[in-house]
DNA sequence: TTGTTATTTCAGTAATTCCTGAAATAACGG
DNA sequence: CCGTTATTTCAGGAATTACTGAAATAACAA
């Protein structure tokens, strides 16, 4: 691994975080790689900055492009394929978010819903559906949220972010919300 | 597995969803059974339920208690060890948000913080600072925001996230504001 | 075509993670 | 104390996941 110390300590952080991210070392890797790189990469030059085999980086390279959170791209007069992560990371959180639902929330919320129209059987089956119905009402209000907020400006999300908890207070001002739809209409109970 | 078909579909699937959540599969499915409880569960009782064996549940809750999702609880006359669940899923989000942060966000913030005090020993460096720099912005932005949030009711967040992105349109009428604090002060810029 | 370069697939192995049974420890009650 | 019950630890094996090199495929240029 030929990096700069300062690449490398980030790298080499990233293949440790992937596990607990759900991605291998090596894709980790891969991905921070090409995150600090001023320009696209292809496959030997990832090889070489990594140590690691050919293969290996075509299979990470193939995950992280499933993921979108690698695209390629083509240089004039060069067959290979190269590799870059989108430039803003307002687009890589929503890439991220919307993969993530995908993959671990909407399969959830899925199997919820089929598990509530089931009539209980029992006492405990009853209470169990109480439970996944609470659950099932949270998670269906985290995603629309973040649904709608993915289709927000970077800079609208970051205000909205800054702003904070500060929102509930102009929420009481039941006033100042008059005419603005859903929220206006039921200011406690909702879903 | 003697499990109601209703508690056994559930509970299956979040052994199966474990993977992809960072956990392994009995303890998705440990952590699964005792939330459709409707009462505290000793660890041989849990053995019963999943045919695991009694260390593997013994590991199991032990890792769920690390993760402040399963608490043990006494029950009078009975010196066992009997466990549950947080009863209210908005706290369970609460836990789960710090936990999250706490092992997956908080060594990349600092790791991102050294790196960022370091001179850059070329143009390479300099770039992928600047990277990191736009990825450490936003991880803070993300995390005090979630910090801030975290304070509120129950009702409260569930009336911020039904207000959503239309806070936005109230930030946008800045008189509404005035005289509440930050967000009044920078409605673009920030950090 | 044919040769060359780029990429992917995949079977086998290496590495890691998971799970178990057995033994150790702990926490009582008599 | 001693016996009994509850829980944890842990070495070893089972199962899974990651990685590699070699072979297959693809994508060109001549």
């Amino acid at each position: 691994m030929s990096l700069s110390p300062l690449v490398e300590t980030f790298v080499l952080h990233f293949g440790e975080m992937g596990g607990r991210w759900g991605v291998n070392r090596t894709v980790g890797q891969i991905y921070a790689l090409l995150f600090l790189s001023d320009r696209p990469m292809n496959a030997d030059e990832v090889v070489d900055a990594l140590g690691i085999s050919r293969s290996n980086v075509s299979m990470g390279l193939k995950e992280l492009e499933s993921w979108r959170l690698v695209k390629k791209k083509h240089l004039p007069r060069d067959r290979r394929d190269y590799f870059e992560t989108p430039a803003d990371v307002w687009d890589i959180l929503r890439i991220l978010a919307e993969e993530r639902r995908k993959r671990e929330i909407d399969p959830t919320l899925s199997l919820l819903r089929d598990v509530l129209m089931e009539t209980p059987a029992s006492a405990q089956d009853a209470f169990a559906q109480t439970r996944m119905r609470d659950m099932h009402e949270m998670i269906e209000l985290l995603t629309d949220w973040a649904e709608d907020v993915k289709r927000l400006s970077d800079t609208d999300i970051r205000n909205l972010l800054i702003l904070g908890s500060k929102v509930v207070k102009l929420l009481q001002v039941k006033s100042a919300l008059v005419g603005m739809g859903r929220a206006e209409t039921t200011p406690s109970a909702g879903a």
